[in-house]
DNA sequence: CAAAGTCAAGAGCAGTGCTCTCAATTGTTG
DNA sequence: CAACAATTGAGAGCACTGCTCTTGACTTTG
């Protein structure tokens, strides 16, 4: 098989090409309803092929493997999240870093209420037999961790960020902290940069526990009063 | 493992029972395997009964379905996990609540990081079309956090649990805490509950992140000490 | 000893992912 | 415009899944 479409640089020329990636859209539009009805393990390519109105060889002329196609959902449903996020967080004034936090939770939470799903493709166990794509799936899937860095970054150059925790922590932490600031290029200290990876990972595990139904049914009648308590916690755990 | 047969107080009696209970215990032992291998969705009674030496009908004489299974070996996660965290907790004394809290806490990442399939059977996504039976579930599947709870109200009652956050809660959130209050009979006051059950969510989210590989690939070459460092800063969240 | 209860096996149904071949359509090019 | 080649869809087929049903054999019990 040649250049599965060998448009270079995104743009389509012939009408093949056009037909081509239609056809391809349409697979992920198909699959994402199959994704969002039945949950990631029970999606089927013949499931698809069949309200393609296709036969089911006929799909794989597109999308290669089952695996393939939840890679591109994979990605689909990051970049759903990143924008979703992105742009709750852009509603907020940059200034007002604490509330810019508040918006970015809260958009991971809709988010995630709204596709259980896909939130659960992306955060919950994985798929057996599946091993995303790292080089496909790394940007994508670091949009919402680099936008709350980006808070911390804003706030710390601001002044804003409290002084949170002990001055020095021990060395390989120490040493992972100063890979992370190079590589997202900030400037965060230690301890606060600790702080906020439990943060971040406080957050998704409040949302999993909610959108998972780990709390026994009926326990909060009031979840979002729950959260926005959670928030609050948090962003003060943070410094913001 | 007790009896999982239809014994009603648990004795087995006839020798007709005893093979039976048996068997459903070969059938658990390697079902719990297949699950440690390949992971929650690709279970297969199938394969089970390969493994048993038997053809997969016979099978069906002892669980009843693939779902009866997964709530056979669900059940049994929760208990391995519980009977980990408590032997963990008993083993630091009563009045070092915020030792228990930190071996609570290594014993639950400890088991997930041994038993990642297991784990996310318990706490990832849900298995597509299955739903766990409460009735069978929710006492095994409550051990973790009714202990941490104890942890927390253990600390209260002498008086070593700090006051943290606002006197006053939201109602329908002091509602909810009240319940939980008066389900597991305990006194923490609302703020330090509310607290409390971040700090049991924060937990999981640090864990699943962990297990899950939602850390990117190499991001954390010192996953020992950043969990340590998140315990410390959870215990002092949650007041101990 | 015979009836009742239990069990494993096998066939079979509907579904899955995936591969291969073959014919037809379609776009491109001489 | 016609011939060629690339692309496509259909269909058959393999090995697998969960699950049901019937059949024959076995074990326990009355």
């Amino acid at each position: 098989m040649r250049a599965t479409s060998q448009t270079v640089g995104g743009e389509i020329r012939t009408p093949r090409e056009r037909a081509r990636a239609q056809t391809i859209a349409d697979i992920i539009r198909l699959g994402r309803q199959h994704l969002a009805e039945h949950g990631a393990a029970a999606l089927s390519l013949r499931a698809v092929a069949r309200d393609l109105g296709v036969v089911s060889s006929a799909v794989y002329r597109y999308v290669g493997s089952r695996d393939e196609l939840l890679t591109l959902l994979l990605v689909d449903a990051y970049n759903d999240l990143g924008d979703t996020v992105d742009a709750a967080v852009g509603s907020v004034p940059a200034e007002e870093s604490r509330g810019r936090f508040a918006a970015l939770a809260r958009a991971v939470r809709g988010w995630a209420l709204r596709e259980p799903a896909r939130y659960g493709l992306l955060f919950g166990s994985p798929v057996p037999g599946y091993q995303a794509p790292a080089e496909r799936t790394t940007a994508p899937g670091t949009r919402v961790v680099n936008s709350l860095v980006e808070i911390l970054n804003a706030a710390h150059r601001a002044g804003r960020l409290a002084e949170r925790g002990p001055s020095s922590l021990p060395v390989p932490l120490a040493a992972d902290l100063e890979a992370i600031r190079r590589e997202l290029n900030v400037e965060v200290p230690d301890a606060l940069l600790a702080r906020g990876t439990l943060v971040w990972t406080s957050l998704f595990g409040a949302v999993s526990f909610e959108v998972f139904g780990q709390y026994g049914a009926g326990t909060f009648s009031a979840p979002d009063e729950l959260f926005e308590h959670h928030i609050a916690v948090l962003a003060d755990l943070a410094g913001l």
